[in-house]
RNA sequence: CCAGUCGGCUGGACGGCCGCUGUCGUAAGACAGAGGAAAGUCCGGGCUCCAUGGAGAUACGGUGCCGGAUAACGUCCGGCGGGGGUGACCUCAGGGAAAGCGCCACAGAGAUAGAACCGCCUUGGCCUCGGCCACGGUAAGGGUGAAAAGGUGCGGUAAGAGCGCACCGGACCUCCAGCAAUGGAGGUCGCAUGGCAAGCCCCACCGGGAGCAAAACCGAAUAGGGGUGACGAGAUGCAAGCAAUUGCAUCGGGCCUGUCUUCCAGGCUGUCACCCGGGUUGGUUGCUAGAGGCGAUUGGUAACAAUCGUCCCAGAGGAAUGGCCGUCACGUGCAGGUGCAAGCCUGCGCCAUACAGAACCCGGCUUACAGGCCGACUGGCAUU
RNA sequence: UGGGGGAUAGUUCAACGGUAGAACUACCGACUCUGACUCGGUCAAUCUUGGUUCGAAUCCAGGUCCCCCAG
């Protein structure tokens, strides 16, 4: 993921600046974040990692996991625009002093029925809990 | 007014703040942004690639009253026939059972070239004189079954029987109406010849394969690929040579693919040298102007078609089309008021809206769907 | 995207179109001082909606759910 994908970075930068943080789209980054932290909420769960390699200064980046369990195509829809507008709302301003960590989210169906307040605060707080847990043991033994 | 049948439409509206995707723009910004089913993936096409050759056969799969519509269809429209409903209307895979094979359990005497169990009757015999036996006749009655050899009635008879007659139902022939399915009329025959083909099958018609992860272009490393040339290699014959072997000529063989067969076509069946070239990941295209929408006119009973005018109406790609708030409409729950009641008004609440999210594009089918609106028609009651 | 298969007692499987059966499980009883083993008995089911047929678990359509294969 060097050179050739030029262009693709420079699209997804573009993204990143305007949803202000970056997305997690590989299988494998996927799977290297469930091998993390995790913190467990009524409405999700919390899977984060950081990432190892210095060079990289691409900050946080975030997965959203809804899967089929959770209900149709139109509810895991909704779930996964609830989620990225919680992100949003707690990702303000907080783009300068960003670690290089992966994060993924794993929905429950409860995003659905709690109020989008409630579901933002709880995001905010769960995103401190899992920073502190990071800064704690920064490395992760398992190579990515 | 009540009950019902059929068809169509709609499927929240307006505004504010913060975002996402695309197009245009130097920029600021402007404009556009899910559905009737986008769903299931059950059919039919477009499009792309491969095979596209000649002949034939056998499979396999599908469809199945008749006529029409359509690019095509298993779809739609009209008609016919069977069944249901008082009716509007609904429903039907609705070709062929004397081409053949197969099956029809249990029960029953008997289940498809198959009939006498009980019963009824004539004649004969026996005797205890109202019973038994024998030879026959008989499908009216009993009983079994889903189905028992046309049905009902009258006559007839020893008892019966299409044995005769009437009506109904069949079969065949002729005529008429209709493009046809089919319907009607007349005549002849007293009329043995089930059911199942959503069992095998027969008949008619249709069907090349794969799918946008198709396909094209750009394109790094590594492995592999293609072309040309040289050499080598199977069988047979000839020549040279004692022989090993060598040279020349001819003929091919094996495997795979094209459903099968016969031809036929293509590929593979060694090494080296030179040249060409670039799987997958990634990017771009395909990608939305189309059997398009809306309106009008004309033709047609209709499905639909033709002409004219007008409009441009989502293009994402681990997948945008959103989050929050306010007002209103609608719905619903609770409480209160009014009213005989239906209902109406006020206040508070609801994740404050059913089913559900485009993934190349169209035509259908099927399935899911809160609430609301409109039209046509039928039956009943009341009034005039 | 294309293709194939399945759904039967609580579980695993049977069943020519003609009374849905077996094993284990559960319950009851017998045997035993008690339990296990063994023996006997009982309960318990055709995914769903229609159709064909005298009759459907079986045949045919629609739906729901599950599994497998190829890319």
């Amino acid at each position: 993921m060097t050179g050739q994908i030029g262009g693709s970075v420079g699209a997804s930068a573009r993204k990143a600046s305007s949803t202000i943080f970056g997305r997690l789209k590989q299988r494998s980054e996927f799977l290297a974040a469930a091998k993390g932290t995790r913190l467990h909420e009524a409405a999700f769960s919390l899977q984060a990692r950081t990432r190892t390699d210095e060079t990289d200064t691409r900050g946080r980046r975030f997965g959203l996991t809804v899967t089929k369990k959770t209900g149709n195509s139109v509810e895991r829809n909704r779930i996964r625009r609830r989620l990225r507008e919680a992100l949003r709302e707690n990702m303000r301003g907080s783009l300068i002093e960003s670690p290089a960590c992966d994060y993924v989210i794993v929905a429950r169906r409860e995003c659905l029925s709690i109020g989008f307040a409630d579901l933002t605060q709880t995001l905010g707080k769960t995103l401190a809990r899992i920073d502190q847990r990071l800064a704690r043991k920064p490395k992760i033994p398992t190579a990515d």
